[in-house]
DNA sequence: ACAATAATGTGAGATATCTCATATTTTTAA
DNA sequence: TTAAAAATATGAGATATCTCACATTATTGT
């Protein structure tokens, strides 16, 4: 991770623009800094005492079992809060994240913890935020209890194709997806059959586009 | 639902003073009311207007998936929040919340919404909650993931025994495990034939407690 | 350019979990 | 009090998913 200052910083303040996140000037407490791709922002375990706004760039959000299986538990897009929960509750210990390209971030410093707690403005943004996460991985927990693979890797091929071609890499997804690498390939290979993709050099070419988004629309 | 009133009111905001939740005089805007065993505090799919705030009582957070299959999300316990995500983010359709035992709660109707949405005291408890809320989700999620019902059952008969003796509904318990009732059954039959558990007609004794424990702590 | 590492691909056999059918017992409501 | 509804129980056969072993093909760092 590196401190942007100058010009760089200032492009980023103007582009992205943070001042009515708070009621109190921000500026003081605010770095912009950039992590390179596959840079760990938080190590699983350790107590962050930083604050991150991710403006740009995507990343996961890891945690390891104790059994040794490691949960790619979700991505993370611009733009986020990261460490919110940390700043909240002193001394939580946290996730792994790491980026999975160039990110950039705004990191505020714990220095001004005590006017971020009684910030009416920002703590709204926070619950916002909150909310939503609570509300998704709500949503993720029942679905994955509810549905078999079939369903959630068509609608995650549905959600991440490009130009209607698939190319994620299946040693990540089958992580996000919670199954094996060759119960993944198995389901794929399946799915090759029924003519709902086909495989080239370039990825998996969607060519039933209604069939997937019916076994992706049962989730929802 | 009823509303208590007088001497049954006063008596529960002696005993459960929530002043100090508020940079406000919340009062006016509070009800003390009861629900009855079984009854519904939100109907699934509506858009509820007041938020709750549970001061005694159980209740169970469901949703219906497309396919047909019920979800028992969680088990909802005193002190609580509901309704918050709905006051934050206007017309979120929520889903069933229905009691278990008789319940009593503060309901707060939305008519202070503006009051509330810039009150940093309250805010900050709502992120608080929110905060675990998410963590808690997540934590159910990964686990749910890396774990076979062996584990997860084995956690779940160390919480919820008393005096050594589980004897929740099988019926409710597999939806909440997320599991078939035909495979949480055959779990138990395992548990008794490992003598972890035995079975009486006063429910399922815990006979090796240390096995139990063993299974249960390997999720963390 | 090459060796090390990561990612892909596949077979075989095990296990976890599901669906469905059906019988019995317990609880609940009229 | 009795009939209906809910909960418990169990068998049998299917399916979803896992583990492990091993071979092949990219990718990457030096």
């Amino acid at each position: 991770m590196h401190i942007l200052t100058g010009r760089a910083r200032s492009d980023y303040l103007k582009k992205y623009p943070i001042d009515d996140f708070f009621s109190f000037d921000i500026q003081p407490y605010l770095e912009v800094c950039q992590f390179d791709k596959g840079e760990w922002i938080f190590q699983e375990g350790s107590f962050p005492d930083t604050l991150y706004y991710m403006l740009e760039g995507k990343a996961k959000l890891y945690m390891t079992h104790k059994n040794g299986k490691v949960s790619l538990i979700e991505y993370l897009k611009a733009p986020l809060f990261m460490g919110e929960i940390e700043l909240l509750n002193e001394a939580r210990y946290t996730k792994g994240i790491q980026t999975v390209t160039k990110t950039i971030c705004y990191s505020i410093t714990q220095s001004c913890k005590e006017k971020l707690l009684v910030d009416a403005l920002f703590l709204r943004r926070l619950c916002l935020f909150l909310g939503e996460k609570a509300t998704n991985m709500t949503a993720k927990y029942t679905q994955n209890q509810a549905y078999p693979l079939e369903n959630r890797l068509a609608a995650f091929i549905q959600l991440s194709a490009e130009q209607g071609i698939y190319k994620e890499k299946h040693t990540e997804i089958c992580e996000y997806l919670g199954v094996s690498y060759r119960h993944l390939l198995y389901v794929l290979a399946q799915f090759c059959e029924e003519q709902i993709v086909e495989k080239r050099k370039t990825g998996y070419h969607i060519i039933d586009k209604k069939r997937l988004a019916q076994l992706a629309q049962e989730i929802q």
